[in-house]
DNA sequence: TTGGTGTTACATCTATACTAGCACATGTTT
DNA sequence: AAACATGTGCTAGTATAGATGTAACACCAA
């Protein structure tokens, strides 16, 4: 899968890089089993450093969605941890439908909206 | 309305001054009219410098939250831009669910979610 | 051994967040 | 008129985070 960075974009680049790699799971394009590239290979093709792609890593490792092997390098494995996920979901959601509300924007809207997001997920 | 602050927070003050009136707008705890205090009597309330206040208010007032003028101060009201509000709401919610879907969270888990949270908005 | 893996430890540079103080024009209050 | 409060603008300082650079370490495979 190929990771692209917009070095002028006003989010981190291990910030983009999370993205991606969360985006290309959500839409199969990253598998359970799949390796990612090494810290070095990654950062050669972005033009970046190191330590940038290896803090990317670290957070995808601690919001579980890789694990980190000394020997295999970054490989994707996700850990179902429901309830961590739900509040994880619900804490960041309700700030933005907070911001919804105060926009007269309805509850129905909200839901079209999730639906045409999961179609895009499988 | 009281505006709460916590100072050992990894997020920016003025992103929690900001959060918090968009929740409390949402709540109905603050309502279009409303006045918000001055950025010298929030800053001397809270303990923090005016510039931060000033800030805070200067993105709700991008966001289409407030409007600023130089004799009444800060007020509540709200810019109904749907499109853009929709857009933005799509933008932010995209991240979300990926990271949702790749936990198997159900779009069904997720309209529960909106539901519950829109419970507590007006 | 050689090469690739993640990991760690230094350092430097830049941008942002926050604080601080001052000056200004405007509008309100006394 | 005078005093005060308002938002705004400006400069300057500190602290922290993001990103970079170099180097070294332990591990494993070919």
């Amino acid at each position: 899968m190929r990771i692209e960075i917009d070095l002028n974009s006003e989010e981190a680049i291990y910030i983009q890089i999370r993205n991606q790699v969360v985006l290309g799971v959500a839409t199969s394009r990253l598998c359970e089993g799949d390796s990612l590239p090494s810290v070095r290979q990654l950062a050669d093709m972005i033009g970046i450093n190191m330590h940038t792609v290896n803090k990317a890593y670290h957070v995808l490792k601690q919001e579980g969605f890789i694990t980190l092997d000394n020997r295999r390098g970054a490989v994707v494995a996700l850990n179902h941890d429901r309830m961590q996920a739900l509040e994880e979901v619900r804490s960041r959601m309700t700030l933005i439908l907070a911001a919804a509300s105060c926009k007269n924007i309805s509850r129905e809207e909200v839901h079209a909206l999730v639906d045409e997001i999961y179609e895009g997920y499988c």
